[in-house]
DNA sequence: TTGTACGCGTTATCAT
DNA sequence: ATGATAACGCGTACAA
């Protein structure tokens, strides 16, 4: 058995509650008492235990991180900036990722476990009543994180000036960055959309056995040539391997902001709604 | 605040006792006792709290899974495996990337949080007194997980065939395939090794300007030609892109495989301390 | 078969 | 400035 808050009063010859004072850094305290209580529990090597702490308060610290997205190769970074916020403000992070969960098992799991609120990448049911920062997705119903495309879409067209383009992503990047090149005027006949999910052979880069040129194929569905614009979403070397461009996500900042905007509504600080962050683009 | 026990046992003209009987299934409670219980339950929408459950039974339900690898790409996977076995086992899995965090930390949340169980990606601190299942690497004071890399180094031998190998993947895997290629007689001279980490520019196939043959350029301090045997780690699409083989670590079910000695450990089963996964290569 | 009563480790509300 | 005591919600030995 470990040692309790009551173990640290009876050494230190205080109450239970004098203890719990010291550790909230209670001004009301006297300096002597607080430097006993501290040293004895820093010799007997006590930690709260943060379960009857959170029975008692109401709080369990704990955090939801819900991935829906099927492949998210960013997903390193991104629970990086989420870890480094929460870390600093002792709260634990419980990540779920897609295919072993439905919204009824995270509901059902958050309720259970008093989850103080919930980051959501993708699309988060409509009726959670927990705090919810939505990643990925504008919506109107929580405070989003989402990647600003139309920004993206005017500098592709700018780069582009008139050759096609082909672009690699997954099945949201596409259909958003079709949208917002659509928006701003891109014919999108010109463009070959891939997803990356639906490239089993990948792309190859073959000289043509009888002219010697360049030829790149795309998945038997598809083809293009050098003189085209082509674009990878969030993968940079395969990108330079094909000697094209990489649309970069800024995972790691946009779980840092995530975080943030979740922290500050359990603080309940106003936080603006809509999140957007610039994506980057580099050959 | 929510619905507790109490509430349902009041509702159903029964005690608390008799509810937590119901929950866990007890045998000794009349059937008409527990429908009436149940029916209550569903009405009411209660759900247990697990914290109190957790104080109480002296167990969090928590787990740990803890990457230290600063870049893991197949994280996804990992998660998505680990989490379908502590789902089923009611268990949570609060994850932890490295960079936020040192040992330390993390012996100290884990005694907080009363955590069951650490599944660590990386080398764990050896003095860690929680079940523990290591990912990754050797070791002899925990059940560990691991790569079976000589079994690996042995197929690439055959297929090199004499030939020149260039080799692209992370420290580890670098370090270990080299180790295991020398044991089995291969002159570790005629392999290129090369970090990800390090490889800003990324491998280009480019043309050579004279001759016009293929000419493969590896960031400025290492050159292969198209004969030699390029193979990349956990890097299908680039692989495809350069015509390399790729080496496949099968991070799915090293998620299920962990979670799984975890769980039987948490129950005092008795386990393997070796559990070697088999590497795939793919053209 | 079911109820009573206490313990789990904290925090919060009164007292003193 | 500190102590005593009652919650917090659940599990469980002990009674009945």
């Amino acid at each position: 058995m470990s040692v309790t808050m009551a173990d640290v009063a009876k050494e230190a010859g205080v109450d239970k509650a004098t203890v719990s004072r010291v550790l909230k850094g209670d001004p009301r305290i006297s300096p002597k008492t607080r430097e006993k209580v501290w040293e004895v529990i820093k010799r007997l090597g006590y930690k709260p235990n943060a379960l009857a702490r959170g029975l008692s308060a109401r709080k369990s610290g704990l955090v939801y991180i819900v991935f829906e997205e099927q492949d998210l190769p960013q997903m390193n970074r991104f629970l990086r900036g989420v870890g480094r916020i929460l870390a600093a403000m002792d709260k634990e992070p419980i990540v779920y990722v897609a295919d072993y969960f439905d919204a009824d098992f995270i509901r059902s799991r958050s309720m259970a476990h008093k989850v103080e609120g919930i980051i959501w990448v993708g699309s988060p049911p409509s009726d959670m009543d927990v705090p919810m920062v939505a990643v990925g997705d504008v919506t109107n119903r929580y405070v989003y994180v989402s990647p600003f495309w139309s920004d993206i879409a005017k500098e592709i067209k700018k780069i582009a000036n008139g050759r096609k383009i082909v672009f690699v992503g997954d099945t949201k990047a596409n259909s958003m960055l079709k949208r917002e090149l659509a928006e701003c005027g891109t014919d999108g006949e010109n463009t070959l959309w891939i997803c990356d999910g639906s490239l089993p052979g990948g792309i190859k880069r073959l000289i043509h056995p009888v002219d010697q040129k360049f030829l790149d194929i795309v998945n038997s569905d598809g083809e293009f040539t050098m003189g085209d614009l082509l674009l990878l979403f969030n993968d940079i070397n395969y990108a330079k391997a094909l000697g094209g461009g990489c649309i970069y996500l800024p995972s790691l900042e946009m779980g840092v902001l995530a975080a943030r905007l979740l922290v500050n509504m359990l603080k309940n600080r106003e936080v603006p709604q809509k999140n957007l962050v610039r994506l980057t683009i580099e050959f």
